[in-house]
DNA sequence: ACGAAGCGCTACATTTGTTGTAGCATGGGG
DNA sequence: CCCCATGCTACAACAAATGTAGCGCTTCGT
């Protein structure tokens, strides 16, 4: 990767954290990992759609998000399935429609989008307008 | 664009969550909101990096993400700035140093830091294994 | 005092990602 | 049979990120 070592000496100058045996950037693996799939243009928006609607179709996808082009939400969709994230699930049935929900680990992102939720209602919606109206 | 309509005609179907008379994709505002700022490239670990550092020069944090490159650091930090997430201090002493650290605003963002880690820690660190689709 | 070096950036060309618009294949309905 | 909806893919145009270079400033070594 790269030279971490001027940031960890800053940080001993700082008020950094003790961090475990590892001593190198490693301590932010675990975020960093995570901040590269959510750090994704549309990836938290499918997740929290997919997570009211409990399944959709492309399509609703597609106007649940205000009308992302086709070719990102196709490329973003194959993305969190190859990750495990997001499952595709094709019916066979009458109208032979696809699919789309979250697996356990999707799901469990609920966490993530309720903490962003109410952070963005504390200090986004509070201040500026009356988005909700709840 | 699109006609939201049958995402709406879907989602009284399903399990959605009871939405005011707008009747488009609004109802989900608030973390659209979230996500436009959280879903950039190196936002949530700049805000991981500035939570555990304290606070930060720019040369610190370009190295503790991993080489960024400065125009898009400087750009993503001019941007959190603005929208009152990181607060830039140009320090007067002995070299004249520039340090960015989190407001108020930013600092309540741990919670999804918090909830990102241990959702990565299960999920991505600990179990590499199958994602069980549900 | 002069040159080198570090810091906090900015500039610019290249690469990558996203968008808009079109279109294709499949299946259903008129 | 024709036309439309769905679930995409294709492709050109635009935007964002990257790599590399460099500037202005200041401090340090000599």
């Amino acid at each position: 990767m790269n030279s971490p070592v001027e940031a960890l000496d800053y940080v001993e100058d700082c008020s950094a954290p003790a961090m475990g045996p590892l001593g190198d950037s490693r301590y932010l693996c675990s975020v960093e990992e995570a901040a590269r799939i959510v750090g994704q243009k549309w990836t938290l928006q499918i997740v929290n759609v997919l997570m009211d609607f409990g399944e959709c179709r492309f399509c609703v996808l597609q106007s649940a998000l205000g009308g992302v082009n086709p070719s990102t939400l196709s490329a973003r969709l194959k993305k969190l399935e190859e990750e495990g994230i997001v499952a595709r699930e094709q019916l066979s049935s009458m109208p032979p429609h696809v699919v789309y929900r979250l697996t356990d680990m999707g799901s469990h992102l609920s966490g993530v989008i309720n903490e962003l939720t109410s952070w963005s209602r504390t200090w986004l919606c509070a201040g500026i307008a009356e988005p909700t109206a709840s």
